[in-house]
DNA sequence: CGGCAGTTTGACCAACATCAAGTTGGGTGG
DNA sequence: CCACCCAACTTGATGTTGGTCAAACTGCCG
């Protein structure tokens, strides 16, 4: 409510997230934004999710019309769009049985999993099975992300450690000393075996 | 994995749900298909979620191929598609809030407020607080989309009906007396008052 | 009149939340 | 450069919600 939504725009360097909550504090993220990612939407003048910054941010906006009037014009935007959109809703169904259906350990390695994998392609170093990364969310947003607490995620977070399934630098970096081992926490046993 | 999607299509009546398991049989249903939603991903051949029949369904589908073309060639498919597919983001990301922060009963009436509210505005009949409706779902299934177990649902409906909030009739027919008692156990205390 | 799938109810238990201290570590001012 | 500060995080003790296991109930169909 409030005022009318008047951009669109696109993620260029950063991290933030997209969330909804009720009006008791109960907060749910339903989504990270990286570097490329779509933020808005065409056909709708009214915001209906919170969009936060979780580090320094540069976004690349639109006049929601002169987007919607680009969308009209160029024949490769539509669909690129609509590809998109498609990748993302298919994410968060994926999404929705981690939030419905995993208990909090597994909540916890699967975001890992996630984070470090999506990192590990980015830079393309496939060769290694360790790995090491920045996890770019606070304790909070991740909680908020998993659906626990923020103490739950703690202790799944010590819990893994000393299992040896991970190890902390810090509070923020994590490092992975084998994928497969995390991968068999994530209760996914996807025998997606492209490793050793 | 397995032999690729060959169709896209739409439901043209009936009830059916599109779903995603884990190994173990933990199932979680990512939305229910009403008519006129679209089943299926152009550009893609691999199906990656269950899509069930909840009853007697008809279903017109196109040869994955012949659609691409069509929505090549037509120019009102692409942006209609991208319509419908950013809403059923838009659904299933405050399905998300649901499974990640709700309790128990505010699940379970949001469900209900939910049916009765999309079934009230098929029917026109707006006017009248009192309202009753089939639910098109079983248990089980109540359950998979909600990420609780069978007898938790169960268990929530009798509190609900006890409290006076919902009546049965049988085991499928649901009346509510009142929808702003209803609103009221959801949990979202939405000010949408169009009500008298 | 069974038979059986779907549902309800009860007793008990485990996982996660809540409440309450501690601990860590990065940034700031002296 | 050090000491302090404060937000972010961890850990522990206890409570509550929803899951599990088990038994009864309903109603539809043969």
């Amino acid at each position: 409510m409030g005022e009318p939504m008047r951009h669109v725009g696109s993620l260029v360097s950063g991290v933030a997230s997209i969330s909804q909550a009720l009006e008791d504090g109960r907060r749910q993220i339903m989504g990270v934004l990286l570097p490329s990612d779509f933020i808005g939407r065409p056909g709708r003048r009214q915001a209906q999710y919170d969009i936060t910054a979780a580090s320094e941010v540069v976004i690349c906006r639109f006049e929601i019309t002169a987007f919607e009037n680009m969308l009209r014009v160029s024949p490769s935007l539509g669909p690129r769009l609509l590809e998109m959109t498609m990748d993302e809703l298919d994410a968060v169904r994926d999404w929705m049985l981690l939030l419905g259906r995993k208990s909090a350990r597994e909540k916890v390695a699967t975001l890992i999993y996630h984070f470090a994998a999506k990192n590990r392609l980015l830079s393309g170093e496939l060769d290694h099975q360790s790995w090491h990364f920045m996890l770019p969310l606070t304790r909070e947003a991740l909680a908020d992300y998993l659906g626990l607490t923020i103490e739950t995620v703690s202790r799944q977070m010590s819990a893994l450690k000393k299992a040896g399934v991970i190890a902390l630098q810090g509070q923020r970096v994590i490092v992975i000393p084998d994928f497969r081992l995390l991968q068999a926490e994530t209760g996914d046993e996807c025998n997606n075996d492209q490793l050793p």
